[in-house]
RNA sequence: GCGGGUGUAGCUCAAUGGUAGAGCGACAGCCUUCCAAGCUGACGACGAGGGUUCGAUUCCCUUCACCCGCUCCA
């Protein structure tokens, strides 16, 4: 709140500066689309051998300021697969039961279970944006479901709700429909139509089953048996074949369906009955990292000692089936998290919001070229979760507008609360040193408060290659016009942090060139060594890859046994006797 | 999911109802003493499937993927 988005000069980086990336993260080997020679799958994108250094060195960076310097923060490497009761706790699973419609007429999709429900006997009018549309929609309708409305300015009259299951169109005048269709009993909320699509379930976790025995093999067995026994009979081979609650309440619903005959209650049919086979081995791959980190907060406690306030931490891969996936890999289906559950006192975790924000600004701006371009943006109370206390969006100014990085959550006690209800596991802390606020009685036992800086890892790669890509004008060494692409990546981020080049591939310069990388590559450091092409065309290339430094070996070197260090975003060079560049160009990367 | 657009070599782009070229890059070699020099060579593509046609990269359909805008977003 403290920050306000800053006017930002448009000449830093190129309008189309995603399409360039795109390319030049293709071309250089940084990210390529997932099974590229199959056609690509939606949403899937491989790291390539810059990419996954890239990636592997800002999580690196992550969890060395998350975990390893802090005493007060553990990390975890939990399971991708967890039991499905962690969700239904969650909440996530609820993402099953939320049904989305679309309206044929207006295309708007909704859920189900918020769209207005009229009366029965009810008109049912469809309103619609202007005269104009009002016609076009009228002549749909009159196509595909052989009515006339009639059209009063922007609406469209004669449409009835008929019954709970049945609306119809009753002409101007006319005591009865002269055509029904079945319904569900809601109409479209914005226009208020009622020609809907049925109800598809929205699934926000990928689901998957535990187990080498397929289930969907048991479920073709007896669907096949069910469908080829005569009507009468169907009822009792469930209740004979599944002696269980589900099989009578099968077995009721299908005998209910046998009267009236309706597909769409059949179709209701099969999918419970899919439904009851498949979740005795359904799993779910998680859609946060977080929740492993509720789960196992009992066993972190007391094993490793530690007590609020203190933190846990994990890094890795998450799963979400995004209705709209879009902009590289800003919003994918599969993304990488970077979360921490910071667990502290009841009434203390204002204090500790506002030293995680600063906390997290600071780690942001840090590899950042323009930190300006990260700021916070505070959630409105209608727009957080209803158990959350407080909660800031790390925001990025992407090429497409501002959007999220990362989320800090005051969580409250929710998480372990749910977590308690449903395992029956008690999740707290007993302060042996303080009195219980309200009572006064020692010890204290508490569930703690949680705050969750909450990182995507994707995004954050995304957002400093954006931040890291400049162009520059330059006149090359025959007068001409062109343009020096430079990725100016952090050198803690850079995915080689050193190239290794003689000036020229002749005299013993590519001996004393390959002595200098065996060194820095014993040392630790990801050098490259590169003797193609000229000089200039090897800075280049690695100035468009984010290599911050380059040793090049000349022929001072055969005599004096010193080479020049060139800086990536200066064009600089400086001269350094050999036996000082190990050191030197560790010292770069530690400042 | 809807609407619009795009898909030709690693990248950026051409041409064509008779199976395709360039620039840059990448690879091999030659040359080259500091910021994308030059020469030689080899490699390399019509996203996929179907249809029309004597013949399809080109026209049509389907599909997949990407981009833009909506919609949606525990």
């Amino acid at each position: 709140m403290s920050d306000v988005a800053p006017a930002v000069s448009l000449a830093k980086r190129p309008a189309d500066v995603m399409k360039k990336l795109v390319a030049l993260c293709k071309q250089r080997g940084f990210v390529f689309q997932s099974s590229e020679i199959y056609g690509g799958l939606k949403s899937a994108y491989d790291y390539g051998p810059l990419g996954a250094e890239l990636k592997r060195n800002l999580m690196g960076e992550w969890w060395k300021d998350m975990v390893t310097t802090r005493e007060n923060v553990v990390g975890i490497d939990a399971s991708i697969i967890m039991h499905p009761n962690v969700w239904r706790a969650s909440g996530h699973a609820a993402g099953f039961s939320d049904p989305l419609v679309d309206c044929k007429i207006s295309k708007e999709r909704f859920r189900a279970d918020k769209a207005p429900r009229p009366a029965v006997g009810s008109p049912l009018p469809i309103t619609c944006a202007d005269k104009g549309v009002a016609k076009e929609w009228a002549e749909r309708i009159a196509k595909e479901y052989g009515v006339e409305l009639e059209r009063d300015a922007n609406v469209l009259n004669g449409l009835v709700a008929i019954s709970a299951s049945e609306f119809g169109f009753v002409p101007k005048g006319a005591s009865a429909p002269t055509k029904t269709w079945p319904w569900r009993g809601y109409v479209g909320p914005t226009f208020g139509s009622p020609f809907l699509t049925d109800e598809k379930q929205f699934n926000l976790m990928f689901r998957t089953a535990l187990g080498a025995v397929d289930p969907m093999q048991e479920v073709a067995v007896h669907l096949a048996k069910i469908g080829a026994l005569p009507p009468p009979e169907r009822a009792d081979y469930l209740t004979q074949t599944f002696p269980t609650e589900t099989a009578v309440a099968g077995s009721l619903m299908l005998k209910a369906l046998d009267a009236v005959r309706d597909p769409n209650r059949y179709q209701d049919f099969i999918r419970s009955f899919i439904e009851h086979f498949t979740s005795l081995s359904s799993v779910y791959l998680r859609p946060e990292t977080a929740q492993a980190m509720f789960v196992q907060f009992k066993n972190v406690m007391d094993s490793s000692g530690m007590k609020p306030p203190f933190g846990i931490a994990q890094m890795g891969k998450s799963f979400r089936n995004e209705v709209t996936v879009e902009h590289f890999i800003f919003r994918s289906c599969e993304f990488e998290q970077m979360e921490m559950e910071f667990f502290c006192e009841p009434g203390t975790q204002k204090e500790w919001m506002a030293f995680w924000k600063e906390a997290r600004m600071s780690w942001w701006r840090r590899f950042a070229n323009y930190p300006e371009d990260f700021v916070f943006r505070q959630h409105a109370k209608d727009e957080m979760a209803f158990y959350a206390d407080d909660c800031y969006d790390v925001e990025y100014k992407y090429p497409w507008g501002w959007g999220e990085l990362e989320g800090i959550a005051s969580r409250t006690d929710y998480d372990l609360t749910q977590h308690e209800k449903h395992s029956g596991v008690t999740l707290q802390y007993v302060d042996q040193e303080k009195a219980d606020p309200k009572t006064g009685a020692k010890p204290w036992k508490y569930k703690p408060y949680v705050i969750e800086p909450a990182a995507g890892a994707t995004r954050a790669l995304l957002c400093f290659l954006i931040d890291a890509y400049h162009e520059e004008e330059r006149t090359t060494a025959t007068g001409e016009k062109e343009i020096r692409t430079v990725l100016k990546l952090h050198p803690k981020l850079a995915p080689i942090k050193c190239a290794v080049l003689p000036l020229v591939k002749k005299d013993g310069m590519p001996e004393k060139a390959r002595e200098i990388i065996a060194a820095l590559l014993k040392a630790g450091v990801n050098a490259k060594y590169d003797e193609k092409a000229s000089i200039g065309k090897r800075y280049a290339k690695h100035d468009e890859i984010g290599t911050p430094y380059c040793i090049t070996v000349d022929g001072d070197t055969l005599t004096a046994d010193t080479v020049t260090l060139r800086d990536r975003d200066t064009t600089l060079q400086v001269r350094l006797p050999i036996a000082e560049v190990v050191a030197t160009i560790k010292a770069r990367l530690e400042a």
